[in-house]
DNA sequence: TTGTAGGCGTTATCAG
DNA sequence: CTGATAACGCCTACAA
């Protein structure tokens, strides 16, 4: 058995209470006592047992994060190892601990989150995705439980905090891009049409074509989960029509990659042929051939924001509900160029 | 407050260490109470508290994984998402839970550990990497508590369960895969020195090419961390030789990422002008242009099987140490063929 | 400034 | 088959 608050009050010689207050650092204590006990804290190696402080002290200092029911392909994304990445940095700066989600459907994601609350093994939420009809944010809320959702929720979204970009602007921006590159013939291709991404980033493109006057072209819009087999079919397909896009808005690096790939196999090259534009800034965006064009989201950001409001709810119940808005930029590499067409003119 | 076990255990009429049975499904409690405990259980929507079942159980269903110092960009690498995707699975099999440090610095990443261990936070623990002269190494086998570790341990390897592959044979086969191409000049790229599986890539190179009769160029083998600025110039280096290697095998898909760009920013093609064999398969190497040949080592298994051995060790302190060897397979795509030099002749 | 005692919610040991 | 009762290790009034 461990050495516990009993051992170390025995040997230095005062009541267990004495030494909780040592480690709680209480000004009620002297300091002579408060030393001669740490000292027997190293000298009997005494750590505390944080579950028994957690069931003391009804908290856990831990955080659960929620992934999305992956389709095991979806968890390839860069995109999750890098929020993770943010949100794992700034639960270590609040001395949090984080806890995972391990469930891959719908209802073992929804047991996994029912376990963490009620089973009080952490102290917050933070969602990795945002769906309709979702069951665990229906909970959530009904428990009012401390959570925040990275994206935005598609109901009640002034009821819950949540972390977002403009993907309206962002992929606005990225189509002015092109539109400035002199392309008018812009191809859209997006993700799961249920994520509100893919939906936002639509919006945004067809805001700026709309905005510089130009038709849109259903024929133009793709959507599709990930450029493997499928996918490229698509692409093909596009790149075949009578008057083929010059130009892609591609709303993730890694389809990106695919594109790259399908139009590299079709003998046409990028940006001469056609300019891409894509999302996230993934490491390999700028490792890919040619280097990507592509709207840097500040993945990180997203993970860091999360944290710290859920805390700030955690540690304060009374906290507003808030909208964080992460800027982006536009990281103009190679993939994108004037359009051809247009300076032959 | 919640519903606790007292209050079930009123309602029903019966005691606390009843509800408690009924929880567990004893068979010593009738069939009978065990309905009417469980009925009264969800009328009032009671759920266990987790937190207090471990204090009283000195058992947490929870592992810990360790991340390496992860120099902020190797924490990019898809494989951490994959043994995370494979460790997740198999806990969710099992009922346990999955925690992570956060720490950066080594001496974070330590202390997370000293206090998931003594802080009883956790049952057990996987290391996702393994170096030299590692004190979180050192502290597990010191305390014995259950830990298993990913990759070869530098020391005391025969003392701790361990999940790796062969690497020596995996990179032996690209090697040799190369060789049987016709390919005689090629070359190495290699990650970090100080990683096991880079020294055991390596190994298998030269002893590829000693069984093939080729002299070894220490100029044909680099070491570079990743292929953003730095790696390039060392790529051109190579390529620049007097009689420059005609493949390469590049020890994983992101430094494959960076060399295609480079090489093709050289205005060579592969796999016209230079093969290359990659290493891990990860989701982009389909993706590439042109697609990796690339040696597949099943991450997904290296995660699952370390869970598998942790929590037989865990739910059996005698459990013999193991050495897991998880195999590999090359699987061949578009950057890998003949040599042309020798099918001219 | 320090000690005593009760509680946090379960499980486990003993009786009965 | 079921009920008291004592842990598990820590925290926190309340007393002294």
């Amino acid at each position: 058995m461990a050495v516990t608050i009993k051992d170390v009050a025995k040997v230095a010689k005062v009541a267990p209470s004495t030494v909780s207050r040592v480690i709680a650092d209480s000004p009620r204590i002297s300091e002579k006592t408060k030393k001669r006990v740490r000292e027997v804290m190293v000298e009997l190696g005494y750590h505390p047992n944080l579950i028994a402080r957690s069931l003391a002290n009804q908290s856990t200092q831990t955080i659960g994060i929620v992934f999305p029911n992956s389709g095991d392909l979806a968890f390839q994304n860069p995109f999750f190892s890098e929020v993770l990445r943010g949100i794992s940095e700034e639960l270590h700066e609040k001395h949090y601990v984080l806890q995972m989600t391990t469930g891959k459907t719908d209802e073992e994601i929804f047991d996994d989150v029912v376990k963490m609350v009620q089973g009080k093994r952490v102290d917050g939420i933070i969602l990795l995705y945002s769906k309709v009809d979702d069951p665990v944010t229906d909970f959530l809320l009904e428990k009012n439980f401390p959570f925040v959702v990275i994206g935005k929720p598609n109901e009640k979204a002034e009821q819950i905090t949540h972390v977002d970009n403009d993907n309206i602007t962002a992929a606005l921006d990225g189509t002015n891009h092109l539109l400035h590159f002199g392309h008018e013939r812009i191809g859209f291709i997006g993700g799961n049409k249920n994520l509100m991404v893919t939906l936002h980033r639509l919006e945004g493109y067809k805001k700026a074509l709309e905005e510089a006057n130009i038709p849109i072209r259903e024929d133009y819009i793709i959507h599709e989960e990930f450029l493997l087999e499928g996918g490229q079919e698509a692409v093909k397909e596009l790149m075949t029509l009578q008057k083929p896009p010059t130009a892609l808005l591609v709303v993730d690096d890694l389809m990106s990659l695919g594109v790259l790939r399908t139009i590299h196999g079709m003998g046409l090259e990028v940006p001469k042929d056609i300019s891409i534009v894509s999302f996230n800034n993934a490491l390999f965006a700028q490792l890919a051939t040619p280097p990507l064009t592509s709207i840097d989201i500040h993945i990180l950001d997203l993970g860091v924001e999360a944290v710290k409001h859920l805390i700030a709810r955690i540690e304060n119940p009374k906290e507003p509900i808030k909208r964080i808005i992460i800027p982006h930029d536009l990281l103009v590499r190679s993939s994108s160029d004037f359009c051809i067409e247009k300076t032959n003119h």
